[in-house]
DNA sequence: CACCTTGAGTTCTATAATGCAACTTAGTAT
DNA sequence: ATACTAAGTTGCATTATAGAACTCAAGGTG
């Protein structure tokens, strides 16, 4: 059976998700976050099949997260670019980092860190709340229908009481 | 074939995608934090199969994001929820909000927000440096071996020269 | 000129994963 | 005695994946 879409789910995540939610796509932005931009290239590093690297890298194309480039004509050679919604989906890669730091790394013995391109200086990914600056503690948090939330009322109900009485 | 598995990667992204980097994993923790931690619910709630649930949540167990807790005796019945590691994880369900709100949602129109527990104030999510509180912008942002990078010299090499001659 | 190499893909095949529906099991309610 | 609920299992048809081999166009080498 063909996998489960949620491009019309309600929820941001979901949403997110369907664009990005496999093992591949986030590693193949990595790589052209890294700078490593070329098919051949890309397979090699990745470890992926070639065919399946097509694949993903045409729909990361028609999803708007990358763009095909020639880089030579005769013969035409072509490398792929990260557009401005690619850029800002390795937002989550950023924050994949410290999570894989922390748990599957020793404390301090990161194998890659960030700097910034111009002063060279260590940056530390980290998620806050954008209106305080301060970091966010999920157990602090609880999920509200915001502005575009459109659904049959009994639906709405059930789903945020089911939120609320949890604890 | 089976599937790639990442985690002995020596990249945080890599090794946190072998456990995150499916549809319905990060989908499921999404539920668990939002106090929707039951079989059934979950099911309904995700749309689905019932097996695939089974096998994802005993993966998260597994992984150490979930733990299975006994809510009642006679019939036994249980409810999954977030341990440490797995409340850690859901920074990176934070950092996909912003990335579908502005992709997939009109400006302004997204369908769930997120509000502090006790407060009740809105909380936008946002992804900074940890050291000064700044935005980051993947464009400014270069990889660099990290204190924990072992490999081979010329792979470093290759790798890093890669990544430095491009742009 | 025949052959090799490079980059970027395709094609083929065996194995694994997914989605769907139906079935199980233990205890409770009517 | 039958129905219902929660939490799974089992079986089957359809897809997806990994891996290897093959294609194609252009340039370089002996």
């Amino acid at each position: 059976m063909e996998r489960k879409k949620f491009n019309t789910s309600p929820c941001s995540i979901a949403r997110s998700l369907d664009v990005l939610g496999d093992w591949w796509k986030p590693l193949i932005l990595r790589e052209c976050l890294y700078g490593n931009a070329r098919f051949d290239s890309m397979q090699f590093w990745l470890g992926i099949s070639r065919n399946i690297l097509t694949r993903r890298l045409t729909e990361l194309i028609d999803e708007g997260l990358l763009r095909k480039q020639a880089y030579q004509d005769k013969p035409v050679r072509y490398e792929y670019r990260l557009t401005e919604k690619g850029h800002d989906a390795c937002q989550i890669l950023l924050a994949l980092m410290p999570f894989g730091e922390r748990w599957f790394f020793e404390q301090g013995k990161h194998p890659i860190e960030l700097r910034d391109r111009k002063t060279g200086e260590r940056v530390v990914p980290m998620v806050v709340d954008a209106n305080t600056g301060k970091p966010l503690d999920s157990r602090n948090l609880v999920p509200c229908p915001g502005p575009g939330f459109e659904a049959p009322h009994d639906i709405v109900k059930r789903r945020f009481v089911e939120f609320f009485e949890s604890d």
